[in-house]
DNA sequence: CTAATAAAAGATAAAAAACTCTTTTATTTT
DNA sequence: AAAATAAAAGAGTTTTTTATCTTTTATTAG
């Protein structure tokens, strides 16, 4: 459904999402351990967020990723559509790049209610709606 | 969603069965031509479908590729299950290991309701399903 | 102002996916 | 039986994705 990279990046700032509560910032080591990835590869995934304005970062010491309240804000379709683009909302299911309303491809209609579902599911929800569970113990973002 | 070679065989395949009345045969180059695929990428595909049961095939002169009655009626989820695997279906949507009822991910119950969905709408899909939306150009599978 | 810290950036490497080319095998037609 | 046809199989290349390693820049604490 997401590539490994948007897979990470959702993980990620879940868990950050939890971490920073009232601004304090978290390190990408203390982010890699939380998520199971591999350290370099998730910091250059939240540099990409970063810049594109879906979490904020500040250098040396005490530094690290956090939200503010305007970042915290967005959704999961928000970092789906940074990383993986809107093909999973808005391409085709069978990849043609001609398939349209007007010139559907055989499966199209069919697909059409599965996207418009998955992108509700993930427009509506926001990154703090995850922190209660992963607090409480209920949801979890690793292996431990 | 699905795979780029997932995409090739769902076309090629939904082809065939659209081509292929009462068992007449279809080379790989029509199917390429007609789903607008590489043509050995496609053959490679179609030759793993073919050993996986799912098509029927003959070599020499007016061989090809075919379905008899039983092949005919696999669905899309048999195709995607053959060639993806079925991640799509019962994988985590984070890529969680570990992810299960028990010891669910943030998200693992939105996501149950969408995959769900998805599968019961490939499941549903069969071969025969698509035919007559090509014949009569209602619907498409390459941009000519 | 210096040293320490942590993200940003750049460059490279490994693995997987997508695609191509060549040879072999099965089948049919003559 | 020989030639022609078309899929099967094998081997190789290219591109994309995933991952690692090194250097630079920004920020802070002392």
């Amino acid at each position: 459904m997401f590539s490994k990279t948007c897979e990470y990046a959702i993980r990620a700032m879940i868990f950050v999402a939890h971490k920073s509560k009232d601004g304090e910032k978290i390190g990408i080591k203390e982010i890699a351990k939380g998520i199971d990835s591999p350290e370099h590869f998730i910091a250059k995934i939240l540099q990409d967020l970063s810049k594109k304005g879906l979490i904020e970062s500040l250098k040396g010491p005490n530094g690290g990723f956090y939200f503010d309240t305007e970042t915290l804000n967005h959704s999961i379709a928000d970092i789906v559509k940074a990383i993986d683009g809107d093909k999973l909302f808005s391409g085709c299911g069978l990849g043609l790049k001609e398939c349209s309303e007007l010139k559907p491809c055989p499966i199209h209609n069919e697909f059409k209610k599965v996207r418009d579902d998955i992108y509700n599911m993930l427009e509506t929800a926001k990154l703090t709606q995850f922190t209660h569970g992963l607090s409480n113990q209920l949801t979890f973002l690793s292996r431990k």
